[in-house]
DNA sequence: AACATACTCAACCGCCAGGAG
DNA sequence: ACTCCTGGCGGTTGAGTATGT
């Protein structure tokens, strides 16, 4: 049966506004004042919901909203305000003046998420990255440009709902690694809104100088099965393969794909590395000069980036 | 040029909290 | 204390547009 809608529905019309409507609507709201919003379509002569009226009024009616392109200082706040406040995009909206919370929602799930999506800290354990470091590289990070593969996504069926774009969007990762011979440790936070096409936000040359690309036939060898190759004494490995496939863990001994419940795991490998970690969202990133098992059916569609770490 | 596919964003949906009765 | 109503919120959808093949 389902719940009663918030208005009457039969009659009413659905779908983009008109300007005779929006006239209707600002010219009664300033008649009358907001509010009374399940009255109002009545009183204003309107056949639509009253949410519907609400909606359009506080997000494009309204004199103080503004249009137009986010600034970048309008980016950082949201950027920074995200990483402290994930989807409260209400909230976010009260620190952006004239910014409604469906816009910010919008721009951040259109353009920000993939950037963000890219390392939100990467740092040696000499050289860490500040908070404020990440954020100015994240806003320099230009847009892929190109179509990127949905069918891959669709294929691999990431649509997992642990995995959707938006329950990631708030969540973020941290692995460290051990050391591959070098007694280096790294470590590095990943900020995850996974979108369809989540390989874009390897493509973080920008901000991690290890990251390039690899093409299908880097890893189309017999020896070397599944979306990763030996490079270097380290492993080459397709993130974007690895997030879509969540399950992937039961199946590479040294791969660590974490889970938000297994947060501060300490596991050893076959190899004889400790890797610890700690997530908060279901990643990642492993690192080991172990050749491991994958799985054969996972290959790389199309050329993506990938981050390599040796 | 035509088609396929990804991107954008306005609008809608369902849930929830809080107030009124 | 309970129910109902309303406003507000975050998540999702889908039409229109842009772009790659």
């Amino acid at each position: 049966m389902g719940r009663t809608p918030c208005c009457e529905k039969t009659g009413l019309k659905r779908g983009k506004w008109t300007a005779e409507e929006d006239e209707k609507l600002v010219n009664y709201i300033k008649a009358n004042g907001e509010g009374s919003w399940r009255s109002l379509p009545k009183n204003a002569g309107l056949l639509r919901c009253g949410k519907s009226c609400r909606l359009r009024w506080i997000n494009y009616l309204r004199e103080d909203v503004k249009r137009g392109n986010f600034t970048a200082d309008e980016e950082e706040t949201i950027v920074k305000l995200h990483n402290n406040l994930g989807n409260r995009w209400s909230l976010i909206a009260s620190h952006l003046p004239g910014r409604t919370d469906n816009e910010i929602k919008n721009y951040w799930n259109s353009h920000l998420s993939r950037r963000i999506y890219s390392f939100r800290s990467i740092a040696a354990s000499e050289s860490t990255l500040s908070q404020t470091d990440i954020i100015k590289m994240v806003s320099k990070i230009k847009k892929k440009s190109g179509r990127v593969s949905r069918a891959v996504a669709k294929k691999y069926n990431i649509k997992n709902p642990e995995n959707s774009p938006t329950s990631l969007a708030h969540k973020q990762a941290t692995v460290e690694v051990g050391p591959t011979g070098t007694g280096e440790r790294k470590s590095a936070s990943l900020e995850s809104s996974l979108s369809d096409d989540c390989c874009d936000l390897l493509r973080a040359e920008e901000i991690w100088p290890n990251a390039f690309t690899l093409s299908p036939k880097d890893v189309r060898e017999e020896d070397t099965p599944g979306p990763w190759k030996e490079v270097d004494g380290g492993l080459l490995m397709n993130v974007k393969h690895f997030w879509e496939e969540g399950d992937v863990t039961e199946q590479c001994e040294n791969i660590l794909v974490n889970d938000a419940r297994d947060e501060g795991v300490l596991m050893n490998t076959d190899s004889g590395y400790t890797h610890e970690y700690a997530c908060s969202s279901p990643i990642i990133s492993y690192f080991t000069d172990e050749v491991v098992n994958w799985d054969h059916n996972l290959w790389i569609e199309e050329e993506q980036d990938i981050l390599i770490w040796s």
